[in-house]
DNA sequence: TTACGATCCGGACCGAGGTCCGTTTAATTT
DNA sequence: AAATTAAACGGACCTCGGTCCGGATCGTAA
C-alpha cells in the first residue's frame, strides 16, 4: 500500500466514476498487475469502444484534440452518441482514454522499468528521472494533455494523477524523511503541470532545456540536497 | 518594472482580452496607482454592469457559484443576455469580476500595506506572510475561486495571477538570487493554487493548519533556509 | 433643442455537451 | 432452439455558453 497517508481519505466512498474512462489504468495504480480492457464487456459494446477510439484518434490526428467534439466522433465511428457518452462518461474521459495507452506505458517504467527511472536508484535520482521524462512526455501530448484535462474539482482525483502522486510521495518518504510527502508531492507534481508546460514553453517562449534544468534545481531544494551535475 | 525577466514574453500581441472582465486590476499590475473601474462608461453601461454585479451576488450567495448561469444573472438583473456577455466577457469573467474587490484589496495590502505582508520585512518572511495570507483568502471564497478558474490555456495569463507571480518573483529574487525566480514562483503558487486546496480540505479532510505549516516548510526548502519557528 | 454618430441593448439563434428512454441485441438458461 | 434478461444502442431532446444584428439610447455638437 503506497503513500496510505491521507490520500486513502482521496478516495471518497464510492465515487460515480463513469463506466471504464481511463480503463485499466486505476487497477495498476491499486497495485494489482495490469488486467486486459474492461473485465466483461460485451461484443458490441468491444467493437464500438474500439471503433470510437480509433475514429477520435483519426480525429485528433486531422484537427487536433482542442476541436474534437463528441458528435463528431460518433458519427466517424457510425454510432450514436449516447453510446460515446455511455462509455466514456464524457469528454474529457474520451480524451484521458486516448492518452490511456502512453500513460501504462509510463506507470510500468516506473514500476518495473530499468533504473533510473524505475526502481534500483537512489530515490533522489529516481525523483530526478521522474520530471525528466515525464515533461518530454507531456510536451509530445501537449494538445491531448490540456484538451483532457479535468474540471477544477475532478482534476486532483483523477486515476492518472493519483497514481504519480502516490509514486512521487513513496520516492519523497525515502528522500526527505522529515518532511510532510504528501503535501511535497503536490508541489512537485504542479512543476510538471501540463497547462504550465504549455504557458511557459508555446506562450513564453522557454526552450525545454530551461524546464528540465528547473525541475532539477526544484528536486535539489525539495530535498534539500545538492544541486545535480 | 518587475520580473521582467520572461513574462513579459508571455504578453502576447494585444491579447483579445474581453471588454473589461477584471476591470483595474491589471493596471494595478502594470505598478500604475489604482484608477477606478473603466476609464469611460457610457450611463446605462455602467447602471447595468452595476446592477449585474449585484444579481451575480445574489445568486451566488443563494444557490453557489457552481450553480451560477448567465442567463439567470441577465434574468435577475432584468437584462438581456446579451448584455452580461458583452460587459463581462464570459462567465470567467463575471466570476472574476466578482472577485475584483478582494483581489484589489490583496494587492494593496502587498504593495502597500504593513509588514510583514506588504513591504519593510526581509523576503523570506514576506513569502511566509504571503502565503499564509492567499490561503486564508482562498480558503474563504473557495466556490467562487473555483468556479472562476479559466479554461488551461488562459489560466496562467489572468491578470491577477500575473501579478501575483510577479510578486513572488520579485521577493524570491532577493531571497534566493541564484535561483529562477520565475521558475519558482510558479512553483510557489500552485501550492496555493484553489483547486489544489479545496482537494486537500474538503476532499481530503486536512486542516487548514496543515496546509499552512506546508507552505511554510515548502518557503524554507524553496530559499534553503531554516523552517520557520 | 435638435440632430447625429457611437455605444449599448436585447433576445433570437447556434453549437456542443450531456441526458433519457423506447428499441435492439448479445449472453444465458431451460 | 426458444425464452429470458441484462446490457447496449441511438437519436431526439434539453441546457447553457456564446454570437449576432436590428433597434433603442446616450453623449455631444450645432
Amino acid at each position: 500500500m503506497l503513500y496510505a497517508g491521507f490520500m486513502s481519505a482521496a478516495l471518497p466512498p464510492s465515487f460515480p466514476m463513469p463506466p471504464d474512462a481511463v480503463g485499466p489504468s486505476e487497477l495498476l495504480q491499486l497495485g494489482t498487475g495490469a488486467e486486459e480492457d474492461e473485465p466483461c464487456l460485451r461484443a458490441d459494446a468491444a467493437r464500438n469502444r474500439a471503433r470510437l477510439l480509433e475514429a477520435a484518434g483519426r480525429l485528433v490526428a486531422e484537427h487536433g484534440a482542442a476541436a474534437l467534439t463528441m458528435e463528431a466522433v460518433a458519427a466517424e465511428a457510425r454510432v450514436g452518441k449516447g453510446t460515446v457518452f455511455r462509455r466514456f462518461g464524457d469528454r474529457t474521459g474520451l480524451l484521458a482514454a486516448l492518452l490511456d495507452h502512453s500513460e501504462r506505458k509510463f506507470q510500468a517504467a516506473l514500476l518495473s522499468g530499468p533504473p533510473p527511472l524505475g526502481p534500483g536508484a537512489p530515490p533522489v535520482e529516481r525523483l530526478r528521472a521522474f520530471g525528466c521524462a515525464l515533461l518530454r512526455r507531456s510536451i509530445d501530448e501537449l494538445d491531448l494533455q490540456l484538451a483532457a484535462e479535468p474540471s477544477a474539482e475532478r482534476r486532483h482525483t483523477a486515476a492518472p494523477r493519483r497514481f504519480l502522486l502516490g509514486h512521487l510521495a513513496l520516492l519523497l518518504r525515502e528522500a526527505v524523511p522529515d518532511g510532510d510527502s504528501g503535501l511535497l508531492s503536490h508541489t512537485l507534481l504542479a512543476y510538471l503541470d501540463a497547462a504550465l508546460i504549455h504557458h511557459l514553453t508555446a506562450q513564453c517562449g522557454l526552450p525545454p532545456e530551461r524546464l528540465r534544468t528547473g525541475w532539477l534545481d526544484l528536486v535539489a531544494r525539495v530535498t534539500r540536497t545538492d544541486p545535480a551535475v
